[in-house]
DNA sequence: TTCTTCATGTAATTAGTTACATGATTGA
DNA sequence: TCAATCATGTAACTAATTACATGAAGAA
C-alpha cells in the first residue's frame, strides 16, 4: 500500500491547476511559470513528481499518451481532487515569505565599501525594472482580451495587481536608499543617518 | 580531510553575525530573529550547523566554554573569515523572491467560495497589521536611541524601511482587493472583472 | 522544591534543486 | 540533413525543516 508523501502547498498548487484542464507535465511547467511561479516558485522537475502523489492520493488521474515512439503522460482531476482543493481554499494560508538577498548583503555592508551598496541597491531596481516590463505587457494583452483563460480575468487580477505594486516598491525603495548611501563616507560603518530620516520612516509605519 | 559543504547565503548571513562579535549558536539564532530573519527567514536548527562548516573553512575558530557542566561553544570569525566576507559583499545578490500562499488560494478560488476569497485577504491584512506593530516599535525604539547595537543605525534603516513599505503595500492590497471581490457573485468562477480596473492596475505599472 | 522558561544541542526526514539524458519537430 | 529548440522525463544530491532531548536558572 505504499505511503504516498504528505500533500504539500505544491501539491495544492498543481491541483490547481490540472482543475482548469487537463495538462501533460511539460504543460504543467509551463502554465506554473505564467500562473503561479511568481509567488510559489518552484522548479520545474517538482512538477513532474507532485502529480504522481496526486495519483497515489486519488485526486488525479494519468493517461499515457504516446508522441509517436515517446510515452508522455496527461494528469487529470477526480471529483475527489475537486473537494480535496475546496477543502484546502478554507484553511488560511500563510503571510508571505520574503526572501532578499540583496537587502542581506546590504545588512552586512560594513564589511565591504560603500560601492558594493550601491551595486546592490542598483541590481534591486534593475531586477524591478525588468519584473515590471514582462508583467506591464502581459497586462496590457489581457486588457486587450488577448490573454489564456480570459475567464479567469477577474481572479488573475488580485495578484497581479499585488506584483505589480510590488514591483513598484522595489524600484522606488531602491531610489530612496540610492539618494541616503551616495551621502555615506567611504566605509559603510562610518555611516551616520541624517536628522530626520528615522522619524519619517517610522511616521510611515504609521496607519495600523 | 572531510570535504565540507559548500558555503551557502546562509553561512554568510551567519558569518556577517559573527562578524559584528562573537556569539554562541544560541545567540545567534536570537540575533537572527532581530537581523535577518525577515528578509531571509530560515530554522534555528540550521544555525548550529553553519558555523561548524565555517570553522572547517577555516572562516571562523571556535571557542568551547562551560555554565555550570554544560558545555556551549561561542564562534568567533577569523582574519580569513572577513576576507570572505568582503568578497562575498561583491558578488551581485538576486532579487527578492516572494511565497505568498494566501494569493495562491485566491488564484484557485474558482474551486471554492468568494467567502474564501475573502478570508485569505483578511488573513493577508491581519499579518501585516501584526508585523507592522512590531517593525513599528522597534523602529521608534530605535529613534529614541534604545536599540542594540546602534552605530549599525544608518546601515539598518535601508533594509528596515524596504519592510515598512512591504508591510503598507499588503495592507493596502488587501483592502483594495476586498472592496472588488466583495462586489463578486457567490461563486467566483462566475466573476467578471469591472471596467477600467485592469487599465488602472496597467497604469500602476507605468514608471519604468 | 517544583514548575517554567531559557539555553543548547542532535537526529530523522523531506522538500526541493541541479545535473543529466534523450526523443520529436521544425526550419534553414 | 543538420542544428536548434521543444518536449519529457530520471537520478543524485543537499539545504532545510520538524521533532526530540535535556541541563541551567529563576520564580512561585
Amino acid at each position: 500500500m505504499s505511503r504516498p508523501g504528505r500533500l504539500t502547498t505544491t501539491s495544492y498548487a498543481v491541483l490547481g491547476l490540472i482543475a482548469i484542464k487537463p495538462f501533460s507535465t511539460y504543460e504543467l511547467t509551463a502554465q506554473m511559470d505564467r500562473s503561479f511561479y511568481r509567488i510559489w516558485p518552484r522548479s520545474r522537475s517538482k512538477l513532474y513528481e507532485e502529480p504522481k502523489k496526486l495519483v497515489a492520493h486519488g485526486l488525479a488521474v494519468a493517461t499515457r499518451e504516446r508522441v509517436g515512439k515517446r510515452p508522455r503522460t496527461v494528469y487529470s482531476i477526480t471529483a475527489a481532487g475537486r473537494a480535496a482543493l475546496a477543502e484546502w481554499l478554507q484553511v488560511p494560508g500563510s503571510g508571505p515569505a520574503l526572501e532578499f538577498e540583496q537587502i542581506l548583503k546590504i545588512t552586512f555592508v560594513e564589511n565591504g565599501t560603500k560601492d558594493n551598496a550601491l551595486a546592490q541597491l542598483a541590481a534591486a531596481r534593475a531586477w524591478a525594472v525588468e519584473q515590471n516590463e514582462v508583467n506591464r505587457d502581459v497586462g496590457r494583452a489581457y486588457a486587450r482580451g488577448e490573454g489564456l483563460f480570459q475567464e479567469r480575468a477577474a481572479i488573475n487580477m488580485i495578484g497581479g495587481a499585488f506584483l505589480t505594486d510590488f514591483y513598484a516598491l522595489v524600484a522606488r525603495w531602491a531610489d530612496w536608499a540610492t539618494e541616503l548611501v551616495q551621502d555615506w563616507p567611504d566605509s559603510p560603518s562610518d555611516a551616520v543617518l541624517p536628522p530626520g530620516v528615522a522619524d519619517e520612516v517610522v511616521k510611515r509605519a504609521d496607519w495600523s
